[in-house]
DNA sequence: CCATTATGGACTAAATCAGTCCGGTTTCCA
DNA sequence: TGGAAACCGGACTGATTTAGTCCATAATGG
């Protein structure tokens, strides 16, 4: 639970994407580079450049590029652009509470948004990124270095080289 | 998004109403106080229960307690109970990631869970009921009196009435 | 003009969740 | 000792949400 969308999943993964072009990208490269289908990165790829992630343009030699560096952009911001604003349950202050009058708790988990948003904004996209690829690289020498203590064939491939 | 799912919700409210019992209190019993449909409730207990933050008494006379206090409890205890581990997407370094060997973010969003799980942990359920109380006690009075000061000291710990 | 590329919306299938129900077990009490 | 009270565990169903795709349209460059 808490679960993310894969969309958020994915926004990352095609922001991180972006992060590495200095041109307009068109969004069926973008998904040749990172693997996710074209129609999907297409929807992620709108969604973003709506919420001014991205500058688009269109017409031939269109594509999309950053609006701004990596390291400006929080993991609060992606989320909220791809799924709406981050609040985890409906019983909030300023809506409506399902539970009704009985509801004790009425804008209690105010406090708790607050805090997951903080978290969240704390984290910038680039951060992730970096924290990532060296994660990738160690564990990869873990298992070298362990020689063959790997029988998975599936593990093996995903810590297969990526472009970079 | 994000969202928290309502069993967590109720879970909450139910360890809150439990909170203003020293005996066992039976599930029926906690329904008719929080308005929660009673099949719903006692899926609650039942869960938190399983997870050691009730205890139960079996038979004729049973019925649920806290097994520690609410200060003791943190939401981010809680949501685990009810919801499984907190963890915002399948793409951690644990598991296998849906994005397969193009993957760029290996194991990068765990700094986003543990941040988040940092943040629950600090908020305990004792706390969130403390905030949420006096909110309502303010906002009551604001609607009769907009103009009044009211820095009505906090007699949340007492509040006994709960009723709308 | 025409090929290219973003844009916006609609749509379907799949996954998840909320809520309910049932048969079983344990315990109390008369 | 029997029956009622209450928890236990799991299965089931309908509703909601999400993932993923597709199409018609508008804009741009050559």
């Amino acid at each position: 639970m808490l679960r993310l969308s894969k969309l958020a999943d994915y926004a990352v993964l095609t922001l991180v994407g972006l992060g590495r072009h200095d041109e307009v990208v068109t969004s069926s490269a973008l998904a040749a580079e990172t693997g996710v289908p074209e129609p999907t990165v297409a929807k992620v790829l709108k969604t973003l450049s709506a919420d001014g992630l991205l500058v688009s343009q269109r017409g031939a030699r269109g594509g999309y590029r950053l609006a701004c560096k990596l390291e400006d952009i929080s993991v609060a911001r992606v989320i909220a652009a791809v799924d709406g604003p981050i609040s985890l349950t409906a019983c909030v202050s300023g809506g409506g509470c399902d539970n009704g009058a009985d509801c004790a708790l009425y804008g209690s988990w105010d406090v708790v948004n607050e805090a997951i948003r903080d978290a969240l904004a704390g984290i910038s996209i680039a951060k992730m990124a970096e924290m990532s690829m060296p994660a990738r690289r160690i564990r990869a020498e873990l298992c070298a270095s362990r020689d063959n203590t790997l029988h998975d064939s599936k593990s093996a491939d995903q810590v297969g080289t990526f472009g970079g």
